[in-house]
DNA sequence: TATGAATGAGGTTTCATTCAT
DNA sequence: TATGAATGAAACCTCATTCAT
């Protein structure tokens, strides 16, 4: 069923996530992921070009994933308002599965994106561009209001998504991160709601 | 005081600020700080006690001088809708001011929680704290909704804001970072608004 | 006998010749021979007992060929001089033939003589021994000068041959190997040759 | 007097020569030679770019000398026979005096012509300069025989050199470079005569 | 204080060789 | 015989840090 014989690549992968989470891409040493991993350390070197070349994979795995995922998730939803209530619980519930791949995607991407500039991003665009879109079905059905700038808002839904991840990895404040997900989709919808006819004031806020 | 004339600290600190702006903290060299100082190798080490010590510096320093400046903009103000503002306005002012440090500190900071876990982190926490006062001095004059977790806002509200940044540091589509803020803080701004009496409980999700 | 339509041990040293040739003993990779080889690298020890001993191989073979060319060339000859230009032009005739073994003898014998010593060179040896009993036989025949070292000559000789085989082989000066030979062997039998009664002794000095 | 206070690259290129002689290039180990020079292993890369790169200056080194020695002994004569012969006496001298030089001079050189195609081998490429140079001052003085290539010549004269320079340093038969160089040096001198009035002309072949 | 030559620990990577199939 | 994925030893080189001056 899964992956076939050994499967090392998946192992390698794996092993480098719990390894890159604890110490870091820098200072993980790529002789431990061999034995996290249950491999010798020359075996890496069959199914990546380098130390490098895994994190690279890591981030390709991941996104892969989570867009996939994203897609089906949203796949089911047609309201921009429901949608991006569940692009971002569907976020939340993907990085709770894996506390070390969240780890590594929030921490290492940003130190890494140094390296990772020659390399294909286009999967994280990928992502901010789901988001984009979402913003602008709702500006486009009257939901949200108007001028706003769909990729900033993107932009600023990832970082405050992104950082509150990273915070429930590395601490123990955010006890749920469902229930952090449905505060923040409410601050965000409520950000962008449009501003009813002012008739009414109390309509929206 | 002791900043005289030489002042090597100071220019070690800058000169680690655009080093490690460029190649990242692991990747850049002492040698090449030391240059760029223009001192020697060695004397780095009368001021500071090892290379991560330099980064924890440049991250204190940066985060005095930005609290400090938060501080006197916000004195001015005591409506906490103004105040959030500024505190956007404010935060992407400073960034502005040095992209390298913009870099530094958004792109650094997280991979080195790794070995800052130890060091003294208050700053930061101070900076969240500034936000989160903010936000409940707002819940407290019912300007904002209840029932908000002010320290998951505000964590939020960084998130985003620092995202930002980091967008801006690192590519060119963010042209101007005040119109940019004005757009954040108005999106953060609806989005904490007090709900009036929801009508029409089913309009926003 | 065993020389069977596969014969991989044949194509085995075939391809290590032009692949040392290429890269040198040292730099060449046993993967890149069996490649050449159209073999898989672990054929090759089914076949040799290491890298080093497909070199040593390499050579033996490539020893073996020469003296048997020589011995059947020198066979139809029995005039010492005319049997020391026979052995020059074979020499050069054999090595006009592969380049890439021209290298790899020339080339990498000496290297490499550091780990043959323990190894069977008797086949140089032997070839040495040719040009020395040519040598000796050309003075008793009262062709050559007497007191002569005809161990030195031989080598002084095998060095010339060699170096100027080098030089054709790595560069493009020496056009035609054959009358690189003849110009050679007028050099070594003039040297060699008995001086006629010293008319005028200044004359050579 | 000597190298001033430590000399380091000079110690460093002389226990390179030693180990280079003892091992071969490719097998001597970096740390080795530092051993060897009683330095640390980094050290050795504040002098030397990488392990070639010793090797490589060995070989300017050593040919910077022996080329200033030839010149300086040949300055003194001005007969092309008696400069000839000081040639072959002065290039054994040389080698005679260093035998782990000699033998990573003769032995190594080529092995590594390989990598130092893109070197500069100009020294080289001088230093058959000089027997061609002789060769043909010989020739215009009238002393040898015309119409020979004096490139060929030269190539030729250092190959039978170079091979009795290799066996004295690698065997023992070779007793007394000085005697050999003079038995090489008649043999050459006497092969390039220009032949007196070849009254007998089937004497030499 | 300041220098910068020297240190040396340690990691990434290669590649000859093995062995289960 | 043949394969080629897996092994793991070992070496080059870097670079943070020290210390004699």
């Amino acid at each position: 069923m899964s992956g076939n014989p050994p499967d090392k690549r998946r192992r390698i992968l794996d092993a480098a996530v719990t390894v890159f989470a604890q110490h870091g891409f820098y200072t993980a040493k790529v002789s431990q992921i061999a034995k996290e991993a249950g491999v010798a350390d020359g075996t890496i070197y069959l199914y990546f070009k380098n130390k490098e070349d895994i994190l690279i994979q890591v981030f390709i795995d991941a996104m892969d994933e989570i867009l996939k995922r994203q897609e089906a998730a949203l796949a089911q939803q047609t309201d921009p308002v429901q949608r991006l209530r569940t692009f971002i619980t569907t976020h939340f519930a993907a990085v709770a599965e894996s506390r070390a791949m969240a780890e590594v995607i929030t921490v290492e991407l940003r130190q890494s994106s140094k390296f990772m500039r020659d390399t294909d991003m286009k999967p994280f665009g990928q992502y901010l561009g789901m988001i984009a879109r979402i913003v602008d079905d709702g500006v486009k059905a009257g939901l949200f209001a108007d001028a706003v700038d769909s990729r900033l808002i993107a932009r600023a839904i990832f970082g405050a998504v992104d950082e509150l991840a990273l915070e429930w990895a590395m601490s123990d404040r955010i006890a749920s991160l469902v229930e952090a997900g449905n505060h923040v989709a409410d601050l965000f919808l409520q950000g962008l709601a449009r501003r009813a006819p002012p008739a009414d004031p109390t309509q929206v806020g």
